[in-house]
DNA sequence: TATTCGTGCTTAAACGTTTAATCAGAGCAT
DNA sequence: ATGCTCTGATTAAACGTTTAAGCACGAATA
């Protein structure tokens, strides 16, 4: 209460003033108001500086699924970002619901946030919102602010397993509807270039005909011939990791399994997730920064007002080499060099 | 702005007492009030609202570490059931950081929070903060409000591996020190009963002396006679089953693999884990009913300022048996009647 | 000496609600 | 007619900041 630290005989505006740095204050008043201040245990009321100025120091993040795998990396590195930045979080989760995620988006403009981070439901355009908007996503959707190279993920993926000597590889895929995972299988195709033959399986339309956490019948394929499958998930890579070793597939002397995003479980599994990660924190920081740049210098310049649609950042993601990758097996001779115990490559993070 | 809806030639006083319907406003009046209200697009200030009536309608959720894979699941749980309750959901990670957990807790407490949740980190009691506080964490822990039966939990697992045939299983941890984790493993003793011989090992010990993600050995023991390994987390299930599946030990036909907590891989992988799932939403419901329960009596009884310390609740935990899991191998016999395929099990939820 | 100027502070209004207190009028009993 | 109560509305204060405008005073300038 600066009614109480105004005990020390001068103005309420002038403590303002003094703690603020922004009026004319002499500096050992400054001072008197500073110790005066923390005697008292004084804390400002964000919600009466929020009223007065307009502004509450809280950002929105919309998220399309809170039940998604990748969602703590997202959720921690922009809760990090924004803290460090003076903003609190508040959390919106549309559920996979298309009309949630208005919804949602709606409850955050009435809880007056200063801006939003938002991470699309599949294959949704975010309209203007009333207030600045930081998409998080891929490149390939335009008018996003920051998301990850998917697609140079995918190359980058796709070079190391031609390099390896693959000629055949299955392409694993959960939604066709994803741009995201589009933008990686795109990327595994040109990396893998035109000499390798892929085909592409996408679980939702096998699960439509099969049910729910069917056999994908990935031994099948590789006795037609696969020797490499790429998945454009971790979850899914797990999925065909555990499918293949059941039927006595060595992973990777016999077939080389990889995944996408260094999910949690990534490096504990035996053999350890060969994947492709993105520098969440980078992401977030950018994201964040750019919403504060436009919360900031809004009011200076009217007419920038709501989306943040300057630049698209692309952020470069990160191929880590584990043990689920390996050349491919010379007619059923297993690829024994790689039968190397289980441990952490360089680049890695703790699990 | 009621100032604007006070152009209906009444003061602002009757346009709040009218939306509120507090006062009294004859009913014609009232009709009139919310259609202009609605003609004019009317979104209250919450901001304005918060400053007179001490109350943001904001609750505070504090996790040990966002990372946790569980941690989607509470996120998810409190976000709806706070949402639901007309409450905003503050996150605030402590990452693993006993310093960043009240550190955070103080932020919240300056945003205004009306209440929190909070997740403790392992071995933390909760001191008294400035406001109401919901703890999560396990019933043994004193003082808390409400949390899963993780022992019982764990009993129901240790009945169902006994009644399998089981005599000698290997329960795996991860941190000596969670309170959580000590209940599910005193469960499991008690739910296989004292003829089932058993043995403990903590992944964090072994780590600490063969390295992060090293081996566990699970092979040595499984020639040592142990015949299921009941961990007590799906993340450690899971390198468990992929560590066996390598070394060529089926699972379930040679040993059993059970989890816990149901993550988001338990039902794609191969075999489909067998664990037990704490009802999130259950938990969340109850949570948040007796954080707002607090917070809107506080000011009729003064006493009952801060802790929500009046019953802990324990919510049961559900046994999801699937694929990993059935009678022991006798010599070496496998027991093909499991090797069913991968299809869900009644009482699931989709992945 | 009178004018301007800069400094250090105060006054007052404003942000958009809620709510206690007040008030004008109507109906009704005394 | 006078007093009482009940109803439907108004007034005014308050929540805790920020900030534009104003003011008094001493120093520098004309």
């Amino acid at each position: 209460m600066s009614a109480i630290a105004a005990a020390l005989g001068v103005s309420a505006a002038t403590v303002s003033n003094a703690l603020s740095g922004k009026g004319r204050v002499s500096p050992e008043l400054i001072e008197k108001v500073r110790s005066k201040a923390s005697e008292l245990g004084y804390v400002p009321s964000l919600t009466a500086r929020a009223l007065r100025t307009g502004r509450t120091g809280v950002l929105g993040l919309v998220l399309p699924d809170i039940a998604n795998p990748l969602f703590p990396q997202i959720a921690q590195a922009i809760e990090n970002a924004a803290s460090n930045a003076g903003y609190g979080v508040l959390i919106a989760d549309s559920r996979g619901d298309i009309a949630a995620q208005t919804e949602a988006i709606g409850r955050l403009l009435e809880r007056g946030v200063d801006g939003m981070v938002i991470v699309p439901r599949r294959g949704t355009r975010i309209a203007d919102v009333g207030c600045p908007v930081a998409v998080i996503d891929t490149p390939s959707t335009p008018g996003n602010t920051v998301a990850a190279d998917h697609w140079e993920g995918g190359a980058q993926m796709g070079r190391h397993l031609a390099a390896l000597g693959h000629a055949k590889v299955l392409l694993i895929g959960t939604s066709v509807s994803s741009n995201v995972q589009n933008d990686r299988i795109g990327g595994l195709k040109a990396g893998l270039g035109a000499r390798v033959e892929c085909d592409t399986m996408w679980i939702e339309r096998v699960e439509a005909v099969s049910g729910e956490g069917c056999p994908l019948g990935l031994a099948e394929k590789a006795a037609a011939g696969f020797t490499a499958f790429a998945a454009v998930s971790d979850l899914s890579a797990l999925r065909a990791l555990t499918e293949l070793q059941r039927a006595g597939i060595g992973v990777p002397e016999m077939v080389s399994v990889t995944g996408f995003d260094d999910l949690i479980w990534s490096a504990v599994v035996t053999p350890a997730l060969t994947t492709v990660r993105m520098d969440m924190a980078v992401i977030a920081d950018l994201a964040i920064a750019a919403l504060i740049r436009v919360i900031e210098s809004e009011g200076e310049e009217e007419e920038a007002a709501g989306k943040v649609t300057s630049e698209i950042d692309r952020v470069p993601m990160q191929l880590i080499v584990r043990q689920s990758t390996g050349a491919p097996h010379a007619d059923g001779v297993p690829n024994l060099h790689a039968r190397t115990p289980n441990k952490p490559t360089a680049g890695e993070l703790k699990p």
